[in-house]
DNA sequence: AATAATTTTTAGACAAGTCTAAAAATTATT
DNA sequence: AATAATTTTTAGACTTGTCTAAAAATTATT
């Protein structure tokens, strides 16, 4: 039986090391859970006597094949619950993130599978993320960030690499969200800002913006 | 910040205590909660310095006001995602009551207001239960068990007391479930077994079953 | 290559919730 | 009312996941 705590180390080590390709050190961890390093020790140990991750002292772990599975599930999850939250019941973009945080550890085969079906198969959550599907096969897009946006062309929105709520907070009061089409007007190279047109109405976002925004070409 | 451990010996002491309405004694939660009595001890000066219960060494507990309030929003909460099982996820009565254990302690004020009028504010769950509404309101229904029906008359079924899978699947292989007609045929005084006729089809059910199933008048 | 700075691990402690075994209180029996 | 049986509580220990502070290893700097 796996724990909660658990599903959320192998959640962290998972999106931190690229999909689970990579190594990641400790105090990525520590950082990205909110704890200390001391305690991710005593964690990536105990997963790795499960088997969920090779572990080297003083080097860093890696996500096994064992450990990679339980991450996709827990993001396909995830991402099935953020749907259902907008679709059905009305949560905006903002609001998902944090009750999905805990829908995702509900543990049954038969909730996630008819939940996919209820839901229509969806291929993407709010944020433009992919969803895995029943075998944890999924896409990886081909998205850009606005500040790697070309001057005269035309995107749409496709997700946001920052999902705080002050960020996605920010998009919904300039009227930016998945879908949304994105001309891409003027790169000011002093500070990196970026200044885009959206359906007729022009705004000037920042470099830190442009970097969280992902848009695909249209 | 209430603990999903607290949650759950609550519940159990409002299902014990009539609604939180009696005194229930250490044995009776250790037994409810697959625990031991010494453990229960500890929790409840738990509870009771967190004034959810008034506790008297020796005597037992009794949930006080905010104890309720705790017991009626899980029960809620259960209850609507029982419905949501059955009605949108294709579970089977049998099949709700697990996973409605970990949904019900989801934290989220919005998720389960939202939740009820996605599913059109129902009345009751799957098994005949009524669920109490946002305000912690609910109608306690005038139910009789089979082994109390009267021989001769005739009614339909509106719940189960035992709501395990055994006994949800032994209802379900006898074409026996919410809103079955039942007319009571026989009572055998020697073994207080009852034999009944649904529309056609006649059988005899044991004291045991007979307990477990509650009519109401047609 | 030696020293400094950083990262990681170890050692020991703590809180929550549980357990066993023994002691204390209550209830039942004669 | 005294003794027996049952119920409940206490005391001390264990597990999980966490922490702090110190030690060890690695990486960076001179």
């Amino acid at each position: 039986m796996i724990t909660l705590t658990e599903e959320n180390y192998i959640k962290a080590i998972y999106h931190l090391g690229n999909y689970g390709k990579d190594i990641v050190n400790t105090n990525a961890i520590a950082d990205a859970l909110n704890t200390k390093a001391s305690s991710v020790t005593d964690m990536v140990k105990k997963l790795a006597d499960k088997d969920y991750l090779n572990y080297k002292k003083y080097q860093g772990v890696k996500l096994k094949k064992s450990g990679i599975n339980v991450a996709v599930n827990i993001v396909r999850k995830h991402r099935l619950w953020e749907v259902f939250l907008v679709e059905k019941l009305n949560f905006t973009w903002d609001e998902v993130h944090e009750v999905a945080e805990h829908l995702e550890h509900i543990k049954s085969e038969k909730l996630v599978n008819e939940l996919d079906a209820f839901l229509e198969f969806p291929t993407h959550d709010p944020h433009g993320d992919p969803i895995p599907d029943k075998d944890g096969k999924f896409n990886k897009i081909e998205k850009i960030a606005l500040s790697h946006a070309t001057v005269g062309m035309v995107y749409k929105c496709i997700g946001v690499e920052d999902s705080s709520t002050n960020f996605l907070q920010y998009l919904d009061s300039n009227s930016i969200g998945l879908g949304t089409t994105i001309e891409i007007i003027h790169k000011e190279l002093f500070d990196n800002s970026v200044k885009i047109k959206l359906n007729t109405t022009e705004m000037v976002v920042s470099q830190n913006v442009a970097k969280n925004l992902y848009l695909k070409v249209l």
